[in-house]
RNA sequence: GCGAUCGUAGCUCAGUUGGUUAGAGCGCCGGUUUGUGGUACCGGAGGUCGUGGGUUCGAACCCCAUCGGUCGCCCCA
């Protein structure tokens, strides 16, 4: 029989790839708590047009990224590629409005049929968090300075930047969108092939290409700044003293554009040169007319996401826990006595692995490999039973210990 | 969707102009030694050389295709 293959662009993560992945997981858990982050969660598929109505339709995530599958029914339903429109669409459909100024926390699996790379998978993982129906600058405030304490529990602030920008208000975006597509429109000749075809698509992403002819342009380019009303200055404004009064760095970012359709205002990503070719570890922004495009009240919302796998690298490997106890049977008779051991350890909270397999030469040499802190040998010399104990970093207590060992039953 | 690069044992890799039964270390299994703070020695199992074609007397090695990994473009977290 031959063994099928993964699915390409799918991770199975093991070991200590494992543990940081889970240490990533854990850590948002705790800080989503701190920041008073409700826990949700979604379905990973959604009907087609959650996510074609909210992402825009020319966007490449919708374009040619989604999984989508008719079902047996005929309808059209797609595997989340991101978390926001999925959780506007349950906030929804539930009624959750009477909970409005809700802040929902989830994290998950994500799906993009992309080319694999450093960082970048079809099935990948993103912690998320949403403030939805708040309107004010506070609410970009608390949940930036909830990304950056994540980062920084994570110890992976450094080296990490927080670039921001504003995109304005709805007005305010489409007056630059359209006096950028102006003046690169006058020099479309000389831009590359790729920025030739964002010039129709998605000009803005024009601003951050890496290409040496675009670049040539874009000193000159119209300026965000120069198209904000008046609101959305004072928006700003409020975001950029309501960080420093929390004590966030930032670095202004006017170039910075998101490549979904739904942002207005605020819009960041956190940026590093650790991971290659995918710089960005977090990101997000204020996407106030989402909710309206899916049918919704006019309903203001910010939100970020931040890939798991990313931030798990910058972590780097951990390794998974020492036992705090070992407990091997050096012998088959001891075998049984050794079980009651470690379950009654267990009981107590305390983290035992048992050794009672295999040749009972090795035994002892496999526990020691195991590297407790804390190892218990059971073994019968002459029909008689020989236990010895040995603390092995003295983390564990001794007498703890003792009375667990006094208090088995079946002794021998 | 485009480009580069790689694919040999469970893992990390070697394999010299194409030339007998394809190797090492680690891991695994067994044995001897050691009542022990990752012991040493001996032995063993395990490979359709990613897959499919082609060239050749002969292919792990050369050619084509295909699948997959890695890195970059694009896109994005």
């Amino acid at each position: 029989m031959e063994t099928p293959q993964a699915i390409r662009g799918t991770q199975d993560i093991f070991g200590a790839e494992a543990e940081a992945f889970a240490h990533v997981v854990e850590t948002f858990e705790r800080v989503r708590k701190l920041y008073r982050f409700r826990h949700a969660e979604m379905p990973v598929f959604e009907k087609t047009a959650v996510f074609s109505r909210s992402l825009g339709e020319t966007t490449d995530v919708v374009s040619k990224e989604m999984y989508s599958f008719e079902d047996r029914g005929g309808d059209s339903l797609t595997l989340r590629p991101e978390f926001t429109a999925g959780i506007v669409r349950a906030y929804l459909t539930n009624g959750w409005q009477q909970h409005a100024p809700l802040k929902l926390a989830t994290h998950g699996p994500l799906f993009r049929y992309e080319r694999p790379q450093k960082g970048r998978y079809r099935q990948f993982h993103q912690i998320d968090a949403e403030i939805i129906g708040a309107g004010e600058p506070q609410a970009d405030v608390e949940l930036l300075a909830m990304a950056d304490q994540l980062l920084k529990e994570l110890g992976v602030s450094d080296g990490v930047t927080l670039m921001l920008n504003t995109l304005g208000d709805g007005a305010s975006r489409e007056a630059w969108r359209s006096a950028l597509v102006e003046y690169f429109r006058a020099v479309r000749g000389e831009l590359s092939e790729d920025s030739q075809e964002r010039l129709e698509k998605n000009p803005l992403r024009i601003l951050d290409s890496k290409d040496a002819r675009d670049k040539a342009f874009l000193g000159d380019a119209p300026k965000i700044d120069d198209f904000l009303s008046g609101e959305a200055q004072d928006f700003f404004g409020k975001v950029t003293s309501g960080l420093d009064a929390a004590g966030v760095e930032w670095t202004r970012a006017p170039a910075l554009v998101r490549g979904l359709d739904y942002y207005r205002h605020t819009a960041f990503e956190f940026v590093t040169d650790r991971l290659g070719a995918q710089g960005t570890v977090l990101g997000g922004g204020r996407y106030d007319g989402l909710i309206e495009t899916l049918g919704g009240a006019p309903t203001p919302a910010v939100g970020w996401a931040a890939g798991i796998e990313r931030l798990a690298m910058l972590v780097g490997e951990r390794s998974e826990a020492a036992p705090e106890v070992v407990v091997v049977a050096e012998n088959v008779e001891r075998e049984a006595d050794a079980l009651a051991l470690v379950s009654r350890l267990r009981q107590s909270g305390i983290s035992a692995e048992i050794v009672a397999t295999g040749s009972p030469r090795k035994r002892f040499d496999r526990a020691k490999k195991l590297n407790p802190d804390f190892l218990f040998s059971l073994d019968i010399r002459d029909g008689r039973p020989t236990d010895t104990a040995k603390p092995l970093t003295g983390k564990v207590a001794s007498d703890e210990l003792q009375a667990i060992y006094d208090s088995r039953p079946n002794q021998l």
